[in-house]
DNA sequence: CGGTTAATTGAACGCATTCAACACGAGTGG
DNA sequence: CCACTCGTGTTGAATGCGTTCAATTAACCG
């Protein structure tokens, strides 16, 4: 048997070439100033988005305001690939960044080939995984390794000695389940074990990653 | 009866036809006992299924035992719709039941048209939306918002009086991410308010549904 | 019937939350 | 340069929700 929780590569993966091509081509680009909303919980599915510049997160509200962030969207990455007919996350700038975007109609009728279709649905199928890994991480995980999780998700991301966060606490709370304080105190507990240290409250680099590995399972 | 529960309807619409099509023509019909596995966390992923008879369980195990469930399908449901290559949930059957299946590439080969694609883009979304639901569910509700929640997706695909429980406390707690003892608390406790009835372990009616929609807000 | 598994209930515990206070850094203006 | 503020992050103490462990009851099936 191989290993229970293999590590999803859905996230380091670049998206389809067929897709990126059309994004390229007629990808319309703009600037979106951090905390302002990209599209809106109940929107119509109109676009497609690429995030050039910046960070994106997705986030869903309860009517009672309790918030769950979605997921982080970085450089090269699309958003926005939802079921439809309406959004059930609103897209948000979590810094300044920059989105291309292109309209649904229009890549389907640019191509009409399955090139195209399967480029969809590939990117569509990368989402589900995250969202498949995200469902377990929410269901099944202690406060500490869901921390320890979403660090080694980060830090695979961008390889190499030190790693940004570009999120808040509260982003990681929401995304995560939890509160702001236990995130925080998981944080210094990982760094008080030694596993990961923190030079400042927005950067960190993994010291031990088989123990984060341990604990990320 | 209309209802206003805002979540989805993927969970009650039909597959999309040109799907159906192809499962009712090329489909091959095999029986499951309970319990038994359909196909396993890690396996490829290579065919289609649709549920005829009973009901199917996905379920993914981390390393250190603790499960989660990741649905329930029952019959006309189509299920094994992973991002692949292979697939991070098995499949099981929970009750006794008949699975009809078709391989991937058949479907590929038979139609090689736009149609088909589309098909299987939409229930992939359909897939997704649920999973966003679970994740919102997991994240940010409390054990009697979970329980009711469960209770009123199990009611409104089973309209009318009694709704059957096909799944064990067991299943039910592994796919809210909580312990058996905890279901089984928030039940009587739901039972108490007067917000459902159950005759039996395995059978309940839902005495106010307004009530049971805003704890499951 | 007994025998077995599933479900419920009770009591004690513990993890995460809540509420509150404090520390830190960046920006502003005296 | 220091004082002040504001936002963000950390830390502490007390509470509570859900878990754990254990015992009881109900359901199922020979």
């Amino acid at each position: 048997m191989t290993l229970a929780y293999p590590l999803n590569d859905a996230r380091v993966a670049p998206p389809p070439a067929a897709l990126t091509g059309v994004m390229d081509r007629l990808g319309v680009r703009a600037g979106h100033a951090k905390d302002t909303e990209i599209y809106a919980q109940g929107d119509d599915v109109q676009y497609l988005y690429r995030v050039v510049s910046g960070v994106v997160r997705t986030t869903r509200l309860t009517c009672d305001g309790r918030r769950q962030v979605g997921d982080f969207y970085y450089p090269g990455d699309l958003f926005g690939l939802e079921p439809g007919p309406d959004h059930r996350f609103a897209a948000e700038a979590l810094s300044d960044c920059v989105v291309q975007s292109v309209r649904r109609t229009t890549v389907r009728t640019m191509a009409g080939d399955a090139e195209l279709d399967r480029a969809i649905l590939e990117a569509t199928s990368r989402e589900m995984a995250r969202l498949q890994d995200h469902v377990l991480l929410l269901g099944r995980k202690s406060a500490r390794e869901k921390v320890a999780g979403f660090l080694m998700q980060l830090a695979q991301r961008q390889p190499g000695g030190a790693v940004m966060l570009p999120m808040g606490r509260q982003d990681m709370a929401d995304y995560l389940g939890l509160t702001i304080e236990t995130v925080s105190r998981m944080l210094t507990q990982l760094q008080g074990d030694l596993i990961v240290e923190f030079p400042s409250s927005r950067r960190f680099q993994v010291k031990q990653w088989d123990a984060l590995e341990d604990l990320a399972a």
